[in-house]
DNA sequence: GCCGTTTTCGGCCCGACTGTTTTCAGTCG
């Protein structure tokens, strides 16, 4: 059992405590151990067996032993008896809006609840409306969110998320009563699935810019307004929440706000060490809790609170308590990737294959927007379903390419489409076209199509055959997954990444929102390795070059810089690291 | 259940909003 499918126990293990009334410190307790674990840079199998695990924050003898068990047996019994002693369905309850633990235990006792569809009944019928501490409103509540979840989902992809929210903060920037305002939460942290949207603004006029906010073109429907919060659910049924603070206040609730939570906890336990109290009003020099304006520290802006804490400043995808505050307690944070460092994606789709642009519209659309070069790698012939080319196809291609690019150069054009395959990867680690063709090709970038149930060990095996190859340049998305709608493949991502660093080959970040993979998680061993990223497009329409600016975020999430990235060459620099691989 | 250069016991980040209360509990972030 590796260290996700154990820390996923620890957090169930959590909630199941919570649903028997246990002390809450006990489930955060499981939280903390769950979150070490994922922590964790070596296998959990090899620190356990090696017994390194003890001494970990947040692990203890209680948890050590426990992980132990599900380590070594893959079974842990103390999980089974608990899991056992309650119904399934009382988890999934929980995911429904306004029902906590609290109140889903409540449910079971008097009512027998125990899954969604008893619940929906139970509600319909008036029976939770008479309950001790429910009513009619919360019994209303509850079917409204038991529809909401039946309606829509409750996690969404960034790209759609940020969409809606550009739209909100031009909105509010163009309100005269709004000072300040941004996106916070794990949207402006760029993760790459998000619950929710926030919005923090200043104000003199909370009331008014409340007001606006639920009256925007794309709220759906209000939850909650209050004084200086509200909550709404806006298209996509994606939920947003606007909190409301004066200017003074502004930074303290953009950084609070902004979260991780995770992040915030180090960072109130480092005012609490300099005598002082941190939380979304300001930074106080107290040691009680306060909201004391007189007590405040001056701060500007997020910056100056991080200064004041004895910080640089932490970029907010490094927000995630994953080595940052060692990092810029030195003042060693890199430098991070900026979207406008890229000059152009090297995978890509025309209507040769699955896309939907003809290669002239690619060349101009990718032109106008700036860029230098943008490259055509269409699927090869494998991949019939996305109607892949055969070597004939490939070598037309060519030359259609060829005929473009002089046509540019003779209006004096610098920017140049790039030619390529995104071979797919076989089931022994062969590709798909012979090196006699690769050769003729500007990029090549090996993908894995098929095969997705094929174990660890062999789809390890297929990807690192393919990075040996001198004629691949990257491999592309790494593990498969389709956000939100498909599991990764089995990989040792390590494994992998390890073969890159000897082979020289690159990793490409595969920027569709579905994807965000290789997983920003890796790419600080990756570039540890001397593995360089490519932040690739895959679009398969023009609107697609978009995702450079989403990529480049989970790029910097994980500690990427410019330096780090290939793809953020001129193309001369491009061509020869293009044909330093060959020459290997 | 974890943790400790004041502590091996008694803390653990904490505030806004809602609904059901008649002073507060539950949920959420």
């Amino acid at each position: 059992m590796d260290k996700d499918q154990v820390a996923d126990i620890l957090l169930e293990i959590g909630v199941l405590l919570e649903l028997k009334g246990e002390n809450p410190f006990k489930t955060r307790a499981y939280q903390n151990g769950a979150r070490a674990l994922e922590a964790l840079s070596e296998p959990l199998e090899k620190i356990v067996a090696e017994d390194r695990l003890k001494g970990t924050p947040g692990i203890g003898d209680a948890l050590l032993q426990k992980i132990t068990e599900l380590v070594t047996t893959g079974r842990l019994a103390y999980y089974e008896e608990l899991k056992a002693s309650l119904p399934a369905g009382l988890m999934e309850m929980l995911e429904v809006p306004g029902l906590g633990p609290k109140k889903a235990k409540v449910l079971f006792e008097k009512l027998k609840v125990a899954s969604i569809a008893e619940l929906k009944t139970a509600c319909e019928a008036g029976l939770v409306a008479e309950l001790a501490g429910f009513g009619e409103k919360t019994q209303a509540k509850l079917l409204e969110g038991i529809k909401f979840k039946e309606q829509y989902a409750t996690r969404h992809h960034l790209g759609r998320a940020v969409i809606v929210a550009e739209g909100i903060i031009e909105a509010l920037r163009e309100h005269p009563s709004v000072t300040r305002c941004s996106t916070a939460g794990s949207l402006r942290r760029s993760k790459e699935v998000i619950g929710d949207i926030d919005f923090v603004v200043s104000s003199k006029e909370p009331a008014e810019v409340i007001e606006y906010f639920v009256r925007q073109p794309s709220v759906l429907n209000v939850i909650a307004q209050g004084g200086t919060k509200a909550s709404v659910i806006v298209q996509g049924g994606i939920q947003a929440d606007l909190r409301v603070v004066t200017d003074q206040e502004y930074p303290f609730a953009l950084a609070y706000f902004t979260g991780s939570k995770e992040h915030n906890i180090v960072m109130r336990q480092r005012a609490i060490a300099r005598g002082l109290r941190l939380n979304e009003y300001g930074l106080f020099r107290a040691s009680e809790e306060t909201r004391d304006p007189t007590l405040r520290e001056a701060c500007q802006d997020e910056a100056a609170i991080y200064e004041r804490l004895g910080l640089t400043y932490v970029p907010p995808e490094l927000r995630e308590d994953h080595g940052e505050f060692v990092a810029a307690e030195k003042g060693e944070l890199p430098r991070l990737l900026e979207w406008t460092d890229l000059r152009g994606s090297l995978h890509n789709h025309s209507n040769w294959s699955d896309g939907r642009q003809t290669l002239d519209e690619i060349a101009v659309t990718m032109m106008d927007l700036g860029l230098d070069y943008w490259a055509v790698t269409d699927h090869s012939k494998s991949s019939f379903q996305a109607h892949g080319l055969s070597p004939e196809r490939v070598i037309e291609q060519l030359a259609a390419v060829a005929e473009i690019n002089k046509r540019l150069a003779g209006e004096g054009e610098e920017f140049r489409l790039l030619t390529g395959s995104e071979v797919d990867i076989l089931t022994e680690g062969e590709l798909d076209f012979d090196d006699d063709l690769l050769a003729k090709l500007d990029v090549v970038v090996a993908s894995i199509h098929q095969g997705f149930t094929a174990s660890e060990a062999e789809t390890t095996r297929r990807l690192i055959r393919a990075a040996e190859n001198r004629y691949v340049h990257m491999l592309g998305h790494l593990t498969g997954r389709l956000l939100l709608e498909r599991e990764p493949y089995k990989v040792n991502q390590h494994a992998v990444i390890d073969a890159c660093a000897a082979t020289g080959t690159w990793i490409e970040l595969n920027a569709s929102p579905y994807r965000f993979d290789m997983d920003w998680r890796l790419w600080q061993y990756a570039k540890e390795k001397g593995v360089k990223c490519v932040v690739n497009c895959d679009a398969h329409r023009a609107e697609h070059a978009g995702f450079l600016k989403l990529g480049a975020g989970i790029a910097r999430k994980g500690w990427l810089t410019k330096q780090d990235v290939v793809n953020t060459m001129g193309l001369p620099a491009l061509r020869k690291a293009l044909a330093a691989k060959r020459s290997n």
